[in-house]
DNA sequence: GTCTATAGCTGGATAGAC
DNA sequence: GTCTATCCAGCTATAGAC
């Protein structure tokens, strides 16, 4: 096996390696002066290189971006994948909302990054899409185990869901304020799909009014 | 009534209109490039006059976004200020959603500009933003006529309505995918409101579960 | 108040020696 | 691959004539 090891599977490795170290770099600086506020200088610096020595491995500032994209992907397939232990179905929905707010807040940038597209003239590759959007499409599998299958519920759970993340991040950063609601806001939100699925709801959209509940 | 007009008067009306057409211009070019795209170039360009000409105008750029800042909370104001007519109170709470929706998607950039903070470096005086906190806090009041007082409800509410709003401007620009889900919502959330209120709902975070409804 | 001209800085990206 | 040195474009903001 060490054998196998080519002077090219080295200089792979070592390349490789750099790339990473580069990135983390790039999270580190990110986490302090915002997404937005990367500059490659300063990246350069806090990596222990100089700039032209970037380009070396990457061939523009997007191209970091986007390897960036590549790794909170990643991290948020594997967080979302980790099975959850527990009987009741509703708490296990549950637990999986508090590992999406987890996920969210505990690196604001990524969530940035990831969810809200605010980098002017930024899009990701599909490379460094594909982990996120396998990710959600299980996430639509493991609704439609709860009966959950029509297109306008999993919308309303979806913003749901990252509004009460957006809420979070946004006006009680590091509190619990709106994490606080996620079991109420699940509950809320079965107990509305449960009494409301099939085609119909209601044929037009406002004749139901008075005496509904 | 003309008399009254002194040359002191007119001085400042025409700075006044000055002022405004400045801003107005800076209106015209975020909603073409973006909120963080404006440059004094490009909007000295636009107004037709040139940069050292803004300088007289306003202190910086960021004075220009805080000038802003204050029209979009105003536009804000007035436009959740305006009565609703209509009967059935759930309608009118639907309606007011709407009128938020439109007001929001109607202009993204003064939506980005006003509630989602994303502007490095800006943060809005307090003058300007007094009209907003006065409108949000009359919405307050409005929530309590549907007998929603609690923080958490009123919290839930907050993340329910930006969320959808967030979804419709992000996902689907100009359509109408999460618009058409406003009378659902409002229906979840106030169902949820009714069968939840009281101290309690739960005394414990997680001992729901099994038999509730 | 409005202009021309420009300072002063920071950004991304490159040339070419080693 | 890594460096020094630099280019060039963009930005905010200012100086000083008129």
């Amino acid at each position: 096996m060490v054998k196998a090891l080519t002077a090219g599977d080295w200089r792979e490795a070592r390349r490789r390696s750099a790339r990473e170290a580069i990135v983390a770099a790039a999270w580190d600086l990110v986490g302090e002066q915002g997404l937005a506020g990367l500059s490659l200088r300063d990246l350069a610096r806090r990596a222990g290189i100089t700039t032209p020595t970037v380009y070396a491995y990457f061939d523009s500032k997007n191209a970091i971006y986007d390897a960036m994209f590549g790794e909170a992907a990643t991290q948020f397939a594997e967080a979302m994948a980790e099975p959850c232990h527990g009987d009741d179905p509703v708490e296990i929905l549950v637990v999986r909302v508090r590992r999406f707010f987890e996920f969210c807040t505990s690196n604001p940038a990524r969530h940035q990054l990831l969810f809200q597209r605010t980098l002017p003239g930024f899009e990701p590759s599909a490379e460094s899409y594909a982990p996120a959007v396998r990710a959600l499409a299980e996430e639509k599998d493991r609704l439609a185990l709860y009966g959950i299958t029509e297109a306008r519920h999993l919308d309303l759970w979806t913003a749901l869901v990252t509004g009460l993340v957006d809420q979070q991040v946004s006006n009680d950063p590091g509190g619990t304020r709106w994490t606080g609601l996620i079991e109420e806001s699940v509950t809320m939100f079965l107990a509305h799909c449960s009494s409301t699925s099939g085609p119909g709801g209601a044929t037009g959209p406002r004749s139901r009014g008075k005496g509904a509940p």
